[in-house]
DNA sequence: GTGAAAGCGCTAACAA
DNA sequence: TTGTTAGCGCTTTCAC
């Protein structure tokens, strides 16, 4: 086992100084041609490659940023990393992904103990736990200490910085407008508590779209579901005490079990009931039949949201400016949708 | 914006040396009560967070781990990422994650970027490529580096290190066994090209189930996916030449899609068709109907994995002894068989 | 053209 | 009890 080339070593087998060697190896014009290149043939024999860590701690930066998100095992997330890798790898970042299961003190366990050094950058997605508690210290910290961070999706107006969201009102209005302009009235909506932002934002969208048109909203009709753990019963007793003709839901899971929950009573999909749901993932796309989703484009969320913060990372003069981008969405018509 | 605070720093303010105030913040005995306390005090009034960074530089170890896997939007690999996360958190190491996108160049610039210095270890699966060309140079360097890696389900015997894996063979052949005793003889089996391992050792468990029961092996049973875009189509062409009472897939994407075609074509599952799938995942789960699966543990596998990695990171003496872990699996029935 | 020295932030052996 | 020094691997300024 043969450990790691440093100059040093490199400096001593060929009889030079060390800085010599760092020259030689970025091609100074200081070095003489013959050394330059005895050392750079030297260096690539021995397959030279310089300490990361070092240079890190010389340049003050990482070139790594880091994730967090909520979970993994669910394609929106997924795929939002999906797109941060790509666009980071590009500008020769590594990506660190940390899982804050939801959990407020794992965010901020998390968080502190990367910003301490090991990296340049934040993307994140908030806890649900933090939003319910609405505490945001550590990040206003972590931004105040200039360390840039860029939300996406579950983010807070409260926090001041760059973010990545979609219209959520906007693209809930267009899935129930169209559900209007089929003629259904009795529309179900399946989301989350209103604490989580995303699932506040589409309740929104759900009821203003009614009231534009002139439908009362009843709250029996709204799901609000806070625990994950027996999503079909619930949806169950939904389906027991109400009728619907359309059903929208926050997430392709909720969708998927209104379309189990619908068919198992006997109702047809999408004769009887229509359902659309949030998120374009892997559920919706095989489930039979197809569920009609929002797209998301969550990998382009992604991209988007490593561009705003490598540009900031890589940025002369600190700027106080921040944005939020808006992702378009789109209402991508399958099998559980009449067109 | 207040840049992180250094011990250099409070040294200044406290009007004390460096190594004073690192000593009184490990607690040592050798700084006197009165300093300690009032160091203590300050670093903890202004925050002060030891920069992770030199300390690497300092141990020459970075406390973080690297995944590479082919891909994230995929439930097997995301839940093994989650059980690495979570182990690792546990002990408090960091998890980075990289994505092969199954190419093999981009396997090899991930590692070796992350090789010089980043992390301490890695755990890995190989990507198609790289299965498919047969090149571990790039992984065989690092581990005779003396930075060790654990590689998981895509795995080769060429590499000499640690693996944590499912008996893909022995989980085959119960499920195929499981036909058989159902008394359905016309199996045919989804699986990748054979230079995939997991694919060709599935294959053969298939086979060789087979044979232990007396039934020909049919090759045309046997469909070996190649290019996923157009899974649907190429299923489709298989039920047209064939006819099964069984389908056994080897992810749950291939299944999903056996499922989809066998009920367009008017066959009840589970009545004329069982289909089995590996993977237990968000598509069988919600399928409809739900599809039987082997169960491979992901999560655990995960864990194992991270645990196998940490020993090896914090044991004194470097051990030349490697192990490959099987994970058990579970035939998990669910709708798509008759039980 | 080459090298010595300082410094990034920290630890630890040794000296005072 | 406290401070000095050297060193982790590298870059860069400034002497020689």
């Amino acid at each position: 086992m043969k450990k790691n080339l440093t100059l040093k070593q490199i400096a001593k087998e060929l009889d030079v100084s060390i800085s010599t060697v760092s020259k030689a190896l970025k091609d100074s014009e200081e070095i003489s041609e013959a050394t330059r290149k005895k050392i750079q043939a030297f260096a690539k024999l021995y397959n030279y490659k310089p300490n990361n860590i070092a240079l890190s701690l010389k340049n003050r930066k990482t070139k790594t940023i880091a994730v967090i998100i909520p979970e993994i095992v669910h394609d929106f997330f997924a795929m939002v990393i999906s797109g941060v890798e790509n666009l980071a790898n590009q500008y020769g970042y590594n990506v660190l992904i940390c899982l804050s299961n939801e959990s407020y003190e794992r965010e901020v366990i998390n968080m502190e103990m990367l910003a301490s050094g090991s990296i340049d950058g934040f993307i994140m997605s908030l806890a649900k736990e933090t939003q319910a508690k609405k505490d945001y210290h550590h990040i206003k910290e972590i931004i105040n200490q200039g360390m840039p961070v860029v939300m996406f999706d579950r983010v807070t107006r409260e926090v001041y910085t760059d973010k990545v969201i979609i219209d959520d009102v906007l693209a809930t209005q267009e899935a129930i407008q169209y559900f209007i302009s089929k003629g259904k009235r009795k529309i179900g909506f399946i989301t989350t508590p209103d604490y989580i932002s995303v699932g506040r934002l589409r309740t929104e969208g759900y009821m203003r779209t009614l009231e534009a048109n002139g439908i009362d909203v009843d709250e029996n009709l709204i799901l609000r579901i806070e625990d994950e753990t027996n999503i079909d019963t619930v949806i169950e007793e939904f389906f027991e005490k109400n009728e619907f003709n359309a059903v929208m839901a926050v997430n392709e899971l909720y969708a998927v079990n209104v379309l189990k929950t619908a068919l198992k009573r006997g109702l047809k999909v999408p004769e009887d009931l229509n359902i659309i749901a949030f998120t374009d993932g892997v559920i919706s796309k095989n489930s039979i039949p197809s569920i009609s989703t929002i797209k998301q484009n969550a990998f382009k969320m992604g991209e988007i949201a490593a561009k705003l913060l490598i540009q900031k990372l890589e940025s002369e003069h600190e700027n106080e400016h921040y944005i939020t981008e808006v992702i378009s969405t789109e209402l991508l018509h399958r099998e559980t949708t009449t067109i």
